[in-house]
DNA sequence: CTGTTAGCGCCTTCAA
DNA sequence: TTGAAGGCGCTAACAG
């Protein structure tokens, strides 16, 4: 392996010199760096990343911790941050914290070890107490889950319009008892979401029945024991607000499985539009979040805390939603067309 | 932050007892052991692992090149090299090469760089003539696209079978005209596929019709359009073989929203068993893909190449595929039960 | 069992 | 406009 030696030794100059070309350093006559660059191309020289980043104190990657891949919200937002990323000139490692605590932990902890230079977190696992310690070692920024007491830069989405949103839709479509399913984490989104959802109850003078409430919804699977459940209540609600796309997918299967009409016996709002709202029949009305810009915007703000290097300060960044109506909850919509 | 010396410092020893203690090295009193690492918690300390990349030769990280971490095979994928890697102390970098040859090179160049350790590539876009000069810097190994020309260790999959045992399915189902669809990507996948396809055929003396030839088949919407062009035919196929779930389901969805009925005037079959099969109705026939095995098995391979530090060498390993038949290709399965 | 010393490859003062 | 020299933090001989 070529070092900026060889290369210096080949163009009979300094490494200073070779190290200046690098990186574009003015005060290089132009004859000698064209000299330098013919060396280097003639070694095959490529700089060791490990020196600069052990001299300059950084290293050019950046963390993204997600709970998991291969949830289609995270990888179009792993995607987004992804692209972005690399326009910085910056690569990404991929963290996944599979939900645990200990995990993140962990994956906090190359900030420490210097391996990275900042982090996106897109859900917390950990108290901000424990996180925050972490802070001294590089920038961190959120991205999807916001934390009330983080005073960091974050990109979140107004949760609360998301399921004031929808449950509006579902009122004006009829609806007096509706159901509500949010994931497992208490995390300050399912929160906002059921805050709007109530919102829009009380706004209607609906009252929201607790027994109607399924808090730990995330899976397909889960969707599929809910219709269950609500099969067998004595009082049924008329329609349900799902936390996410696969839960509202999991009820729609399982009920159409077991000979229900939708939306007519059950109306299906989702949340995420992700494509298999389309593909599934009925098509599912859902909530659709504009992954790509808190992507770009996240790292926006990484890149900005990573160079200026001033100190990190709560600074509030809230996306839109919009609620995109489809078959799943418009009872006159679902006629074939010939 | 605290740094070796510190500690050295702090514990009143020097700086290679430190290092011994922190590389579980023999040889250190027991008690001094204590004190140093006393001392390393007193002060926080953590390695510098910029310091010891450039120390040692290595980076503990890995690069993952997939075309785009969105699809859900990748996910899968990455999510299980993951796993693994994590198990063996190794960070993954997720490279999107997003088909272009490029961004291709730009990730192998982390090799060249020190930055990462070794390589797994999903796909391959450049030639291997292009890729094979950076072998000389680091492992790189191959996992779900063989490569013939490679002489590295990959593990890829059967898809000659696979495309054999989905055929002769849909023949045993009474088909006699079959169309057949791949990705575009001029992979030895889809011509492996292809291949065991004809052969299902000729072995009952089945003709196979150019026309019914969809090459470049990818997306849910190239599925929706392969829908059309079918339609428009006047010599139509009665069962098609496609190269992955996504046009399964596109072909699906746009035949149901025509009234078209499957599998009565279409059978179907798809490609890697993802998730979505199960949802939509009927659920699709399709061949599943060992992700996880295969995950793990590669980065076995990439770990012992790494330790190791001898030549690599053509080494394939291929693992089975399965087919799972599901409703789109049963006539008589599709029935409601009550 | 422990310490001294010499770099890994790079960049950045400082001096010329 | 160029070069010499020191050190980022760590580990592996080599001595003791």
């Amino acid at each position: 392996m070529a070092t900026i030696e060889d290369v210096a030794k080949l163009s009979g100059l300094s490494r200073t010199t070779v190290s200046r070309v690098i990186n574009n350093h003015p005060y290089v006559a132009e004859e000698k760096r064209i000299i330098v660059l013919e060396a280097m191309k003639n070694l095959g020289y490529v700089p060791n990343s490990a020196a600069r980043s052990l001299r300059n104190q950084k290293t050019g990657m950046l963390a993204v911790l997600v709970p998991r891949i291969t949830n289609p919200f995270f990888s179009q937002l792993i995607e987004a941050i992804e692209i972005a990323a690399s326009e910085h000139g910056y690569q990404l490692i991929v963290c996944q914290t599979r939900y645990l605590k200990e995990k993140e932990l962990d994956y906090l902890n190359l900030l420490k070890t210097k391996q990275i230079d900042g982090v996106v977190l897109t859900s917390t696992e950990n108290d901000w107490e424990t996180i925050s310690p972490f802070l001294k070692y590089g920038p961190i920024v959120l991205c999807n889950e916001p934390n009330e007491r983080a005073n960091v830069p974050m990109v979140t989405l107004d949760h609360f319009y998301g399921g004031y949103l929808a449950t509006k839709h579902l009122i004006e479509q009829g609806h007096k008892v509706i159901a509500y399913c949010c994931g497992e984490y208490k995390s300050s989104i399912s929160k906002h979401r059921e805050l709007g959802f109530l919102k829009a109850l009380s706004e209607s003078n609906l009252y929201f029945d607790e027994q109607h409430a399924f808090r730990d919804a995330l899976s397909v699977a889960d969707g599929r024991e809910i219709f269950h459940r609500i099969k067998e209540m004595a009082y049924q609600p008329t329609a349900i607000f799902t936390g996410g796309d696969e839960v509202a997918v999991g009820i729609l299967a399982e009920a159409k499985s077991r000979g229900w009409k939708i939306p007519e016996q059950l109306s299906v709002v989702g949340f995420d539009n992700q494509i298999i709202t389309e593909l599934v029949e009925p098509t599912i009305t859902t909530v659709h979040q504009p992954v790509n810009q808190m992507g770009q915007k996240v790292l926006e703000l990484l890149m900005e805390k990573i160079k200026s290097k001033t100190k990190l300060y709560r600074d509030v960044h809230c996306l839109p939603l919009e609620l995109i109506v489809r078959e799943s909850t418009l009872k006159k919509a679902n006629q074939t067309l010939y």
